[in-house]
DNA sequence: TCTGGGGTCCTAGGACCC
DNA sequence: TCTGGGGTCCTAGGACCC
């Protein structure tokens, strides 16, 4: 979507059409200091861009209400702002979404504003050569989706099309707004190579500039590099940038699964030494990170804070439990206690993160046990059926209605308390498992007589003797 | 330009196990 | 007390994306 945010503001607000629009937070005094989330084009004429301070955005361009005020100011000169209120783009961003669906049968959603559309059964597109007619074809079906979301929604897209992700992403971008690009097969190098590094999806500042010192400045040059030099240099990731680059992209297209984190952050107006203020403030983003996760009925073994102190150094703390849980004061204890590291730093930033989820549904509470139930919900994380219906729920918009996922009775409300009383020590249990794992790797004819223990342990030593 | 918030994935070292 | 080799899990940090 372009300029997405805007687009949704002026879709309620039909008068800040044509007019310079900033969304973003902390233009109003009493906030924290805010970022631009999104600008209109004619924001940027004045240099206003995504991600730019609020301050550094007030000064290229004004407020409307403030240049009215003031003499020195032009009224001519100066724009709009408002908050962002990503409810409302949800709302928004469902009605594009289920049209993406209608119109393709895989569907991965990448944000509230961009998605990757497998059409290849869709559209008459032989994937080597590309006929003339299957040029029309597809120009003709992009097309029809993004006048369809016009139309019907009333907010404007970009599409590129491609027989990569990576391409097709990069064909979105490049003509923006209301972009169609097509990049057909066997001429995607070729698109590609006169532009940027940073261009290619994973090159970042970071490595765009490590790029640039060996010599590498356009994709082209990345197609062309000597393979070694860049894994030295970036391992597996600079391959596959590489690979990006050369038009090698074997990545399908699929449905997003569960969310492997949530988190909560927020910064301080100013940053701060006090104790009080930082537990206050952990407390607050505990709490929120907790009932998200019971919304979306997510049980969490990993609980993280987050603490940045200036200029911009960014410490992270986390602890894992023995068991997935789904408990809003150990969650806040836990963090508490991770908070203590920095009881006496000054603090600019703190955040609150539960990690290693676990989505109780669907077949695994007919498992009973709880063991099995925490085990297989890791194992499915990939499975067709989660995923299918993560991507339904992300449709409906953030569970913003309210019917979050099942959880399994067994589980709900688990405490540390319960783990000890039922399953024994930490270490027990990793024993107990790591036994019957072991047991799991032993060919089916391995009835020789010996114990698992002398199996797996001791005759491997014997074996190295 | 001194920087908001919510995510993902990768890497590397250490503890621990067999 | 020192030793090979394979593996997992955990933590912390970093780069990147939107």
């Amino acid at each position: 979507m372009d300029c997405f945010y805007a687009a949704c503001e002026r879709l309620r607000e039909p008068a800040l059409r044509g007019q310079p629009l900033v969304v973003g937070m902390g233009y109003e005094s009493d906030e924290p200091h805010g970022a631009v989330a999104t600008a209109s084009y004619e924001a940027r004429e004045f240099g206003v861009e995504s991600a730019m301070a609020i301050s550094e955005a007030l000064e290229r361009l004004p407020r409307k209400v403030e240049a009215a005020k003031d003499p020195d100011l032009d009224v001519e000169e100066a724009g709009f702002y408002r908050p962002v209120d990503l409810d409302y783009y949800n709302e928004v961003a469902a009605d594009v979404k289920a049209i993406l669906h209608e119109s393709a049968d895989v569907v991965r959603e990448v944000s509230i504003d961009e998605a990757y559309l497998d059409v290849t059964d869709r559209v008459a597109w032989d994937g080597e050569a590309a006929e003339e007619a299957d040029l029309q074809s597809v120009t003709a079906f992009a097309r029809d989706l993004s006048e369809r979301v016009r139309e019907e929604v009333g907010v404007v897209a970009s599409v590129g099309v491609a027989p990569t992700m990576s391409a097709a992403k990069i064909a979105s971008d490049y003509d923006k707004p209301e972009g169609l690009v097509v990049v057909e097969p066997g001429e995607v190098r070729e698109f590609l190579a006169p532009m940027d590094v940073a261009e290619i999806h994973n090159v970042g500042p970071v490595t765009a500039r490590e790029l640039r010192d060996m010599g590498i400045e356009t994709a082209g040059d990345l197609a062309a590099s000597d393979p070694d030099r860049i894994r030295e240099r970036f391992g597996e990731r600079g391959l596959e940038v590489r690979r990006f680059a050369r038009g090698e992209d074997p990545r399908e297209v699929t449905p997003v699964g569960e969310p492997k984190s949530l988190s909560r952050e927020s910064a301080f107006t100013d940053p701060t030494e006090d104790v009080e203020e930082k537990r206050a403030k952990v407390r607050a983003l505990a709490a929120d990170v907790a009932e998200r996760a019971q919304r979306e009925g997510a049980l969490y073994r990993t609980i993280g804070i987050k603490v940045v102190t200036p200029p911009f150094d960014v410490n992270t703390r986390a602890e894992s439990l023995p068991g997935p849980v789904e408990d809003a004061d150990l969650l806040e204890s836990t963090a508490l206690d991770l908070l203590e590291e920095f009881a006496d730093d000054r603090v600019r930033k703190l955040g609150v993160r539960v990690s290693n989820l676990s989505f109780t549904e669907g077949e695994q509470a007919s498992l009973g046990g709880f063991e099995g139930t925490a085990e297989s919900a890791t194992a499915d994380d990939d499975s067709g059926a989660l995923a299918d219906e993560s991507a339904e729920d992300g449709a409906v918009g953030d569970g913003s209605d309210g019917d979050g996922m099942q959880v399994d009775e067994a589980d709900e409300g688990r405490t540390l308390a319960d783990w000890a009383d039922d399953s024994g020590t930490p270490g027990d249990d990793e024993a107990a498992n790591d036994e019957a794992a072991a047991a799991d790797d032993e060919p089916a004819d391995e009835a020789d007589g010996r114990s698992p223990e002398e199996r797996d342990g001791q005759l491997s030593l014997w074996e190295y003797e």
